[in-house]
DNA sequence: TCTGGGGTCCTAGGACCC
DNA sequence: TCTGGGGTCCTAGGACCC
């Protein structure tokens, strides 16, 4: 029998801005997406007053004065390096460790038998709370799905108190458990497939559980299958230590306001592949397709729409920031359209391979591509030192701000990454 | 006026092959 | 009246995750 531990850390970007402002402890807090859009981590005061995660904050705006729910633009800079020392954390526990999101780990702890799951689950988040600050639940079962679902019980039922581990209940307290929670809580359920599922009479994790796995492969497809697999403790999914490399680089964002002009699409479409070419050669992978796409506000109904999309396919792999800035602007040439109320703008990378084993253009000058590769790193180098964005293709000429550019208001100090933004301590 | 930004996997259907 | 039977590869779109 395997022992899996799912690891996260409670509502965590709103915990990463309490460890540094213990003030806000006890306190309604929300963080909020890119341009201050919606709300991406709610605290428990926040969701007990039934806010739900993703509403645009301007809806939520009354509710918020009311109850003086405090706001912060989101900080990625610090949750990602919070991220970064909860996983090394982990790591202690067991080498056996797949990073699945910024702010949850599976730990399989199958190889230490002679360590009881839940005390272990205790000390993690004494630990965690002791070394990094963050409050975490743990949830342990015999497959990653009842793991999942055991870290859903740790936070939902207060007499486990943040540890739940699912192996030490006996038959029926299991199945009462199952009993307790709707189909949706189940990973790998989402809204189409509850409404569906609901239909067939298949309400709570129990019903799932026991329900024929062959015949919902037929009606709707394997994934939901080794789902049902998963929940009677047959384990289907591995522990993916190593993350493969990404397949799909996406850079987007929405605009700080509407925009009309190409000169400024090209500006920002510029930006999104600079910044895709970036974690591309950190990935150490070459691109063979850049695709690029626009969007128009959907939500205005009174707006003419228009979603397209176009795809430049380059001569050879690569992962040159130039060739592929040239490669999204001919796609964003062929898309764009006069008279538009364009309100975000993407690029994606795509047909993505090992720049080791890359397949040179038929007509390619050796000496060239090793220039640019030079080049490239020089980039890197100057970004990396002065500030992403400080060096890159299409900078000269450009208006700041920018229209197109983010709106951050009520950002925090990047507390851990920055000198300047050292915590001051008075004695 | 203001509604995020990444990713993954699977399936169906069409084009094409012998 | 009857019009084969396998394959593969690619793409678009859908569903899910955080």
């Amino acid at each position: 029998m395997r022992r899996i531990a799912l690891v996260d850390v409670n509502n965590f970007y709103v915990s990463c801005e309490r460890v540094f402002n213990p003030k806000l402890e006890g306190q309604p807090i929300v963080v909020l997406s890119n341009n201050d859009g919606c709300i991406v981590s709610r605290s428990a005061e926040v969701k007990a007053l039934g806010v739900p995660n993703g509403s645009p904050w301007y809806h939520v705006r009354e509710l918020a004065e009311k109850h003086q729910i405090q706001a912060f633009s989101s900080n990625y800079t610090l949750y990602g390096d919070m991220s970064r020392r909860v996983m090394d954390v982990l790591r202690q526990f067991s080498p056996d460790q797949e990073i699945y999101s910024i702010d949850e780990a599976f730990i399989d702890l199958t190889p230490q038998p002679h360590l009881e799951p839940a005390a272990l689950g205790r000390l993690i988040r004494q630990r965690l709370k002791q070394w990094v600050g963050v409050p975490v639940s743990v949830g342990v079962g015999s497959t990653k799905t009842i793991a999942k679902l055991a870290n859903h019980a740790a936070k939902k039922r207060a007499e486990f108190a943040g540890v739940c581990d699912l192996g030490l209940l006996d038959a029926g307290a299991l199945d009462a458990l199952m009993r307790g929670f709707g189909v949706r809580e189940v990973w790998g359920v989402g809204p189409k497939l509850e409404a569906k599922l609901t239909e067939r009479g298949i309400r709570t994790v129990a019903d799932l559980r026991d329900a024929p796995a062959s015949a919902l492969r037929e009606a709707y497809s394997v994934v939901l299958e080794r789902t049902v697999r998963e929940l009677r403790g047959v384990s289907c999914l591995r522990l993916d230590q190593v993350r493969p490399a990404r397949q799909q680089i996406i850079s987007s964002r929405s605009f700080g306001e509407p925009v009309f002009a190409l000169e400024e699409l090209v500006q920002s479409v510029q930006r999104h592949a600079t910044r895709a070419a970036e974690k591309l050669r950190r990935d150490g992978s070459v691109a063979a397709v850049v695709g690029v796409w626009l969007e128009t506000n959907r939500f205005r109904k009174q707006d003419a729409q228009y979603h397209p999309s176009a795809s430049t396919r380059l001569p050879a792999p690569t992962d040159d920031t130039l060739s592929l800035v040239a490669g999204a602007r001919r796609a964003l040439e062929r898309i764009f359209r006069k008279g538009y109320r364009y309100v975000k703008a993407g690029v994606c990378l795509s047909d993505i391979g090992d720049r080791r084993v890359r397949q040179g253009a038929l007509f390619e000058l050796p000496d060239h591509a090793a220039k640019r590769e030079r080049l490239m790193k020089v980039l890197d180098a100057a970004n990396e030192r002065y500030g992403s964005g400080i060096l890159g293709p299409g900078h000269a000429g450009m208006t700041r701000p920018a229209r197109w550019a983010m709106k951050r208001l009520m950002t925090t100090p990047a507390y851990t990454t920055s000198w300047n933004d050292l915590v001051r301590v008075q004695a």
